[in-house]
DNA sequence: CAACTAGACTTGTATATACAAGAATGTACA
DNA sequence: TGTACATTCTTGTATATACAAGTCTAGTTG
């Protein structure tokens, strides 16, 4: 019943024997031969199986508990982990449909809408070349005439060349680059920082209050279209996502 | 020539020998010592420095890989990656591995551990009835010697009994809870707020200065288990999340 | 019966060794 | 000059071995 490896040689051609271990580990979970907390073969017992040494079989079970499929615990065994969440929550909304959504009026105020160059942190960040022309955006977000978002934001010009003629009283800049440029991915990071100078005129608080600052780049398949700081007074604004498990 | 092992037991104490080189390579990097695109040493070289096998050396640098912090190629070397963010929003993560997977060192201060009755709030949020019995507990968690979270916890009896007997020196609060009760959902909401007294200084900061708060119900198949407050210093965390569309 | 102990598992760490394979640098030869 | 080859780095795969350490079971002992 166990399948015989035969080929004695290391480095055989295709792909390494652990490969074969993990697929073979993978395939019983999906097809749900092997449930949540199913207790998989103990690594001696697979390194027989499969005609390898035991620490060969070790490093499917260990690359498999890295990638949170198995969990391993000295002296029990080795277990089907529960099945992931995996769904992104935290979606890139649009800050226009978020206040829609709340039943309150929109509206913002654009503070800032010019070609410049790109500083080191901006290039790296875009994938540009230090001092290349990008698109540079400042608008404040209103909701029910209350300052909710600062939002500055740099465009690459050379996926969004029409990006300064756009009208974002009539679309936020989010909903037109969607538009333009469908997104694949977005990093985002979220940090609390006190307002300064600029973001607290704007806002209409406290300077040095706190804020919830997110930054996000956004990409699409040719690259990396913005990169954006958004600023939120902390009293007016919570960012809530819901994970399932 | 062949490096001299002196001491012939392996499994010596306190922690692995392969985590010593990450802690190091880490520090380099940190320190700006190794920029990004670094060429780290080989596996020789580091087996040879920290007098190890190769393996072992290799071992620091795979998993240093796998981490997102150093970059391999075949036939070149080991490259310092480029920087990434923080923190990982959508996964409940217990902050003990996070501190650990920066190769820092954790602890913690518990505050408070008692049992005592729901306000309305913590009624709500527990499904229970106004001044049940809750445990409630204060705990304030360390990355190296540093103040990074105050946690303040709310927890179900009925669901967890033996809550309040449980050495949390050894294992968090969240390492607990996820072990005797899986977790089926959770609700997050993240916020900015100005630290007051008592967690300024639980935290070790300035009273008022901005600080990230996380609120989060997390849910077993029971049901609601417990409700945490955590309170980062926002200098000193961010959440990041990569999300793909 | 309870408590301790010994063994038989398990995973975890560490080493030494071998060969495969990618990448760079030199050197010899046409 | 320039191509081909050998050398020497590097990382990648695989094995055999040893001991450490956690967990359970069965047997022994008080």
């Amino acid at each position: 019943m166990s399948s015989q490896i035969s080929s004695t040689t290391t480095g055989a051609s295709s792909q390494p024997r652990y490969a074969a271990i993990k697929a073979h580990i993978r395939a019983q979970i999906e097809s749900g031969e092997w449930p949540a907390h199913f207790r998989v073969p103990s690594e001696n017992q697979l390194a027989q199986d499969f005609n390898v040494s035991r620490m060969t079989a070790r490093r499917a079970l260990s690359e498999l508990t890295d990638e949170g499929v198995l969990m391993r615990s000295q002296g029990l065994g080795t277990f089907v982990a529960e099945p992931v969440p995996a769904g992104s929550l935290l979606e890139v909304r649009n800050i226009a449909d978020e206040v829609a959504a709340r039943g309150h009026s929109y509206g913002n105020r654009i503070l800032k809408l010019e070609q410049t160059t790109a500083s080191n942190e901006v290039a790296v960040a875009l994938g540009l070349a230090e001092g290349a022309a990008v698109y540079h955006s400042i608008i404040v977000h209103l909701d029910n005439g209350l300052p909710i978002q600062f939002e500055e934001r740099y465009t690459n010009p050379t996926l969004v060349p029409e990006y300064l003629q756009q009208d974002f009283s009539a679309a936020t800049p989010n909903e037109y680059l969607t538009r333009v440029a469908p997104l694949t991915e977005a990093d985002t990071t979220v940090e609390a920082i006190g307002a300064d100078g600029t973001v607290a005129e704007a806002l209409e608080i406290d300077s040095g209050s706190a804020c919830l600052q997110i930054w996000r780049r956004t990409m699409s398949r040719a690259g990396t279209v913005s990169f954006a700081r958004l600023v939120h007074p902390g009293n007016r604004y919570r960012l809530g996502a819901q994970l399932r498990f």
